[in-house]
DNA sequence: ATCGCCTTATT
DNA sequence: ATAAGGCGA
C-alpha cells in the first residue's frame, strides 16, 4: 500500500473503520492537513455484516458510536456519511463519486482486512485515487519493537523492556502526542444526505433492555476511563477478581476506537508517576504492551490463525465426536458443573464481557479439563465477545492451550476449584448469575457435587435437576491432558506421535 | 557460550 | 517442592 504523501489534494475522503472517533486520529489529521476538503465515511460493510447473528452486540456499539462521531464531526463543520454495502465497492464508488484524489485509513492489521484494503487500493488507482493508510490504533507496530539481532521478539518481558526503551528514550510523549485535528477543521466537508441506516433496515434487531449497559461512543469510553483512573492504583491486585469493578472495560473501546490509545498511554504514564498509583499503572501499561505484542506476532506469524505458534503443539490430539461436541455445548451454555466456569461462561454469553481472569479460567477448562481443540473455544469468544481481536483473542486462546508464544507451560493445568476458592472466594460472582446456588455457604459453593445429601437439600438443590453434575472429573482430566501432550515432549516426540 | 529468566499454578 | 525448554543479551 502507498504510503508517501502528495503535497496538496483537492478532495481527500476518510474512511473510518475501527477508529471512532473525531478526536487524536491518524488518518483524520493527516487528510485534514494535506486537502482542501474532507469527507468523511463508514460503510457498514456487508461482506461482515452477513456473518453476524442478528442480535450482535457489537452493530449496536458501532451504530450508537457513529450515531454521536456524526454529530461531533457536524459540530466541526463536516459530516459523515454513512453506507450499508460491500466495502470493496462502496468506497471506490463514492471517492469516483466526490472526485476524491485520495482515500484516507488507519492501518487494520487483520489478514482479510490487508486483503480488502489492497483491493480497494487498486480499484482506487484506475481513477488516479491514492489509499493512504497510517499507524493509529497501537504505539509501536509490526518491526517497531525488534532485538538487538534486529527480529521479532517471542517473549513477552523482553518486548516490553525493549518497548518501554525505546518509548522512554524519545522523551514521554513523543509516541503518544495527540493529533491536532482542531487545526483544520475548517477542511472539513458537508456532504446533503448524512442519514445513517436503522439497525432493522440493515437486518438487526433490537436488543433487549437488560443488554444495554455497553454504551458505544467516545464520551462512553472517556467516561469509564475516567472512573478507571480512580481505581488504576489498585488495578494490580483488583484486576484479579471478578465480582468487583478492578479492569478498566475499555477493551471494546479499544476495539472500536472509542478511545485513543495514545490517550490511554498517556495517562498510564502520568499514573506511573503518582506515587499512589505506581503499581497499579504499570500493570495496566503491560496490559496496553501485550495488547501491541499480539498485534506484533499476528504481523509476523499470521499462520497462528489457525495453527499452534509452536509448530510441535499441531501434533496434539484434540477430542472428536460427538462427546466432544456435548462437553463443547455444555461449555458455550455454562451447564460444566463447574460453578465458576458457569458463571463467566453465562457472563460472556448475556453481556458479550468476560472479565480476564475467567477468560484463562474458561479457556483452560475447555482445553486441559475437557481436551477440546482452542481453536473451537477462540471461535465462540470471536462471536460472543464485544471486544474480540483477532490477534488479542488467539494470542490468549493460545496461551491458555499452551500451544502459544510465552505461553504458560503445557503441564500447568488451572485447578478450576483453586481458581474459584482463590478469586471468588465468597461466591459473590458465582452468586449473580447462578441464583440457584446463592444459599450454598461461602465453601461449599465452589463444588457443589462434593457436599452432603443434607446440605444440597438445606440449600434447595438437586443435583442434576436445579444444577449440572460436574460434566469431567477434574483430576483425571487433568491427568488425560498431561497424556495429550506428550507429543510435545522431546526426544520421545517422535514415538509419542506414532 | 553461558546465564538469568520466563504474566496471571498446582499438588 | 515442583516442572521443560528455550529465548535474549
Amino acid at each position: 500500500m502507498p504510503n508517501t504523501l502528495s503535497p496538496t489534494l483537492k478532495t481527500s475522503l476518510v474512511w473510518f473503520r475501527r477508529d471512532l472517533r473525531s478526536y487524536d486520529h491518524a488518518a483524520l489529521f493527516a487528510a485534514l492537513k494535506q486537502s482542501d476538503a474532507v469527507f468523511c465515511v463508514f460503510i457498514f460493510d456487508q461482506a461482515i455484516l452477513e456473518h453476524l447473528p442478528a442480535n450482535d452486540r457489537r452493530v449496536h456499539f458501532i451504530h450508537q458510536s457513529l450515531i454521536e462521531l456524526a454529530h461531533e464531526l457536524e459540530k466541526m463543520g463536516g459530516s459523515l456519511i454513512v453506507r450499508h454495502g460491500y466495502a470493496d465497492q462502496e468506497i471506490p464508488r463514492l471517492a469516483a463519486q466526490l472526485q476524491a484524489n485520495a482515500v484516507f485509513v488507519n492501518h487494520d492489521y487483520e489478514p482479510q482486512a490487508l486483503l480488502r484494503d489492497q483491493q480497494i487500493a487498486s480499484r482506487l488507482n484506475t481513477f488516479d485515487c491514492g489509499l493512504f493508510s497510517f499507524k493509529d490504533q497501537v504505539i509501536f507496530e509490526k518491526d517497531e519493537v525488534l532485538s538487538q539481532a534486529d527480529k521479532p521478539f517471542s517473549i513477552f518481558t523482553p518486548y516490553k523492556n525493549a518497548w518501554l526503551k525505546k518509548f522512554l528514550a524519545e522523551g514521554s510523549d513523543f509516541y503518544c502526542k495527540p493529533y491536532p485535528e482542531g487545526n483544520y477543521a475548517g477542511r472539513l466537508a458537508k456532504y446533503p444526505d448524512t442519514s445513517i441506516p436503522a439497525l432493522s433496515q440493515m437486518g438487526f434487531e433490537d436488543l433487549p433492555r437488560s443488554d444495554l449497559q455497553l454504551s458505544g461512543g467516545m464520551r462512553a469510553g472517556a467516561a469509564l476511563f475516567e472512573d478507571f483512573l480512580s481505581r488504576i492504583g489498585n488495578y494490580e491486585v483488583s484486576r484479579n477478581f471478578p465480582a468487583i469493578k478492578g479492569p478498566s472495560y475499555l477493551s471494546v473501546h479499544l476495539r472500536f476506537g472509542t478511545v485513543s490509545i495514545r490517550h490511554l498511554v498517556r495517562e498510564a504514564l502520568h499514573c506511573v508517576r503518582i506515587a499512589g498509583s505506581i503499581q497499579g499503572a504499570q500493570v495496566w501499561l503491560s496490559e496496553l504492551i501485550w495488547r501491541d505484542f499480539y498485534f506484533m506476532i499476528l504481523h509476523y506469524h499470521p499462520r497462528v490463525i489457525d495453527h499452534a505458534y509452536k509448530p510441535d503443539y499441531d501434533a496434539i490430539q484434540w477430542e472428536q465426536g460427538e462427546h466432544a461436541q456435548n462437553l463443547f455445548v455444555a461449555w458455550c451454555e455454562g451447564r460444566t458443573g463447574y460453578p465458576l466456569v458457569d458463571a463467566a461462561m453465562l457472563q460472556l454469553n448475556r453481556s458479550g464481557y468476560m472479565h480476564n481472569r475467567l477468560r484463562m479460567v474458561t479457556a483452560c477448562f475447555l482445553v486441559k479439563d475437557l481436551g477440546i481443540d482452542w481453536r473451537w473455544g477462540e471461535r465462540y469468544f470471536a462471536l460472543h465477545l464485544n471486544d474480540f481481536d483477532l490477534s488479542a483473542n488467539n494470542g490468549g486462546w493460545q496461551w491458555a492451550a499452551s500451544t502459544g508464544c510465552d505461553a504458560q507451560p503445557y503441564f500447568r493445568i488451572f485447578n478450576p476449584i483453586t481458581q474459584s476458592e482463590k478469586f471468588d472466594a465468597e461466591g459473590k460472582f458465582i452468586r449473580r448469575y447462578l441464583p440457584q446456588l446463592a444459599r450454598l455457604d461461602n465453601k461449599q459453593i465452589h463444588a457443589p457435587w462434593k457436599l452432603k445429601q443434607s446440605e444440597l437439600q438445606s440449600a434447595g438443590i438437586t443435583l442434576g435437576k436445579d444444577y449440572p453434575m460436574p460434566v469431567v472429573d477434574h483430576d483425571e482430566a487433568r491427568k488425560q491432558t498431561l497424556t495429550r501432550y506428550a507429543v510435545v515432549k522431546s526426544p520421545d516426540k517422535k514415538n509419542a506421535q506414532q
